[in-house]
DNA sequence: GCCAATGTGCTAAATAATCAGCAGGTGCGG
DNA sequence: CCGCACCTGCTGATTATTTAGCACATTGGC
């Protein structure tokens, strides 16, 4: 009913990919997973996180499309939180860091990174 | 014996509070566990993941003290890679620009970020 | 109209994870 | 020297997870 009951290990994996695609069949959940199971087992996993409150799903036509409960940007926040918490000893600024030395992103990227910031500093005097 | 067979939910939980302490004797892990189970589980899942190659121990005088086995970096960095590819559509960007926003960023921590940016703009070119 | 193909709901069996208990060993204060 | 407090190694049983299978409904092509 709430957000942070332990997730199984299947479980975790399948919110992954509902949280990765947006929305996804059974069908495409199956052929995300790891080391994918039967149609039957994934279809038991998903009736299981709807139990557990954590996915629903849609009509879509005659079949069903499955979504995940806590919205996305939710989701997101608390995952960086629990990262930030337990590799970056707290610190997000190391986090963002890390991110920016990891050398994936564009000169564009860069650019825009670094107005934002310009406009943090100044917003937070 | 490499970085990612699939962990239990226990032992994820375990191995992140090594990762967030560094160093942890069984007794630390055990308080630290959410929902502790008896001191005896807790060094029987530490005993499983030495087992699975995730931790180690080293005696300390006469009692073990447990820590990964892959270093915090390795792990942050594909820690943080699951979650851009799972929560930012592979975009390293959009996650530090979430960090960023998240607003728990000092001054001084913006002014250091963004000398970084310029830095990594002019060797990026 | 009928027969694949593809969907659903439900259930029970097999496998994995989790747990607590017991049998020592070691150091230390009284 | 003895008992207490704390550690370790190991093992079997309980509980949760994961899986596949079956029965039935709906759709679309022929």
């Amino acid at each position: 009913m709430t957000t942070n009951d332990p997730l199984s290990r299947r479980e975790r994996q399948i919110l992954d990919i509902l949280y990765a695609k947006g929305t996804a069949s059974a069908a495409e959940v199956q052929e995300a997973l790891p080391d994918p199971p039967s149609y039957s087992a994934v279809r038991a996993l998903l009736r299981i996180l709807e139990e557990k409150g954590h996915a629903r799903h849609e009509a879509q036509g005659t079949r069903y499309v499955y979504l995940p409960m806590v919205p996305r940007e939710k989701a997101r926040n608390s995952a960086l939180s629990r990262i930030v918490k337990t590799f970056f000893d707290g610190s997000a600024a190391q986090a963002a860091t890390a991110l920016v030395d990891s050398g994936s992103l564009s000169d564009d990227e860069l650019a825009k990174l670094s107005s934002l910031i310009e406009q943090a500093r100044k917003e937070g005097r």
